[in-house]
DNA sequence: TGTTAGCACTCTCATGCATTGAGTGCTAAC
DNA sequence: GTTAGCACTCAATGCATGAGAGTGCTAACA
């Protein structure tokens, strides 16, 4: 299963100046470009054999040799060299996650265009929301005669609002001793537990303003269970029509109409975030037929040791690994520490 | 500047034609397909007029004719029959407004994809924020020992928060202080009125809080900063992809890297979202290189009588500008209707 | 005077064919 | 085990050719 060392060498050759060319490799340029001592003829040979064995495979009789799936696998998990950001990248990073404290969907929006602005490829950023949100606190503002803003904040640090109607009669300090009701009795809940009997309670206390309660509840029942559901921000979509594989529209088609399907993605990397560490699935490995010609770079992002989900790298088979792998691994541990201190409290 | 009624029905044949077919159009078709009771001898000798006066255009010699951005203003303007939307299409649109008030970034992303999807080409919906926003109201939200939210809502409908580290040694009632003071002190306040004097009052009443009030006046100020900002919603870019003129990718690449720049998109649609009715800006009408090819079919929406800002599609210069407008007009008048109710009040 | 048929002309596009060049696999010699 | 040499394969390129679509012009016709 292992290879030996000339092998590995001619295999790292190929793979290193396909990513860079996108072009097949024939023996002689591996002699000139990769001095390995050897005449092109015994590269030949040793391509013969590592065809034979499946990692590079020739697209045509006279063309040069590419790597296939495995022939990357291989790479990714033995020759793959650690690489690390440019200082001024590590720079551009923390800049944006210091700029201001912001809230979690902007984070996340911002790491997505980082991700692909770093890197030209694209980025998915994707979160999970493990286990239940809770209700955290409610307000209702007085907004006009007639009109009242209901907002909502869960403790998974999100805020959702909803402005609606109200009968002429109720003024703000209506609103007021509405919104203290429910803050008291539904503080700290989860959506399972806001049950039948606790949703009497206060429907009684507050029988007079039915109709605001109705859509004041219904909010709530709304935030908590979006924040269940997953949610992908994408970024640099675009920079995929930068790569030569996707110079054919009918291939840019398949793969963004993919992209359009948030539920197919997070298939993708749902089983992958929870691992500890970066990634790598690589054509065939992804189990969506969509994709067979892609690859993707994802690591999963935690706060207070639970994983809230995974940021990953969208490029082509040839894509540089070493590079995605070197900043999907700082990017999560930056993201990580970011998130840590909006949803947990202070870091620092 | 007008034409006879023989070269009106040629034009909107070929116009006709070339929408649907995206083929250039030659005398023949004409004669079979439309029948006009003349030899393509004749239809010749018409095209060979209205080729002279600029309406329609040559690929090469042996082609058939296509129109030219004067030929399709010349459509537009006196010949474009009027168009309705289907019933079920009409239901779709006000379904998707019904199904829940929302709030207006909500509403404007949804008309986006409506937009998008009912016509298959890209949609803009664009926001100018006209006038100065004022200030709603503030929350603070204790969220845990040492963190709390901060909720700013302006007069314009939306809703900014924040998440700010605070001493330790400040609970959920001071908090409630602090929120209650600035709301008294800045309801209705449009940022220029915030002034100096207002803020030292405000620093004087809470001195103990000052890194608090630092922190919600940063919101506050960047909550309204960023109201009188434009801002764009795209909807369905991908369906460019669909149309054949862009089947190659360096044209996609450029339309694309338009789009993503929402200052130069929003210099395209701001001087028309005002004037009343649904307006066309064909091929080079508009003054920007890269949308040399397309067409904006835009008109404004508006709510209390003042203007918001715009909804557009766009299409290569071949799109089919009766569907567009149908489309577009019915839109903006349901969206105007929804902004009323959200902004203003309620309507019905 | 407007309309039409006929015809020569132009230009694109698809097809076929020969040429070139990159690259291989095999064999025999080192 | 390594290498030089050579025949072979195949994509890409350039070129010629023919078909087809469409035009413009001319001359005849109503």
């Amino acid at each position: 299963m292992t290879l030996d060392a000339r092998k590995e060498h001619i295999l790292l050759a190929i793979i290193q100046d396909y990513i860079t060319t996108a072009e097949p490799v024939g023996s002689r340029t591996i002699a000139r470009k990769y001095k390995l001592g050897v005449s092109p003829a015994t590269i030949r040979n040793e391509m013969a054999d590592l065809e034979e064995m499946g990692y590079i495979e020739q697209p045509h009789t006279s063309a040069g040799r590419i790597p296939s799936d495995r022939g990357y696998r291989y790479y990714v998990d033995n020759l793959m060299k650690r690489q690390e950001l440019s200082k001024e990248e590590e720079k551009l990073v923390l800049d944006s996650y210091l700029t201001k404290v912001q809230d979690v969907g902007q984070v996340l929006r911002r790491t997505g265009q980082l991700l692909s602005r770093i890197t030209n490829y694209t980025a998915v950023v994707f979160t999970a929301h493990y286990g239940k949100t809770k209700f955290k606190h409610i307000n209702l503002v007085y907004m006009s005669s007639g009109q009242c803003m209901v907002v909502v904040v869960t403790d998974a640090g999100s805020v959702h609002y909803r402005i609606i109607d109200i009968p002429e009669s109720i003024g703000p300090a209506d609103l007021e001793t509405i919104s203290a009701v429910l803050n008291r009795k539904l503080q700290g809940q989860s959506m399972e537990n806001i049950k039948l009997t606790l949703i009497k309670e206060i429907y009684f206390e507050l029988a007079k303003q039915k109709h605001i309660l109705n859509m004041a509840m219904d909010l709530i029942r709304d935030s908590l269970a979006v924040e269940t559901e997953e949610k992908i921000y994408l970024g640099g979509v675009f920079n995929i029509l930068n790569q030569p594989e996707f110079h054919n529209v009918e291939k840019v088609k398949t793969l963004l109409s993919l992209l359009e399907q948030e539920q197919e993605l997070a298939n993708i990397m749902v089983d992958v975030f929870q691992v500890e560490g970066v990634t790598a699935r690589i054509g065939e490995e992804i189990t969506n037929e969509r994709m067979k010609d892609c690859s993707v770079v994802m690591a999963g992002y935690r706060a207070g040791g639970k994983p809230l989900g995974g940021i990953g790298l969208i490029g082509p088979t040839r894509m540089d690994y070493a590079r995605a792998f070197a900043v999907v691994e700082y990017m999560t541990k930056n993201l990580s520490l970011v998130m840590e201190r909006l949803l947990c409290g202070r870091n620092r």
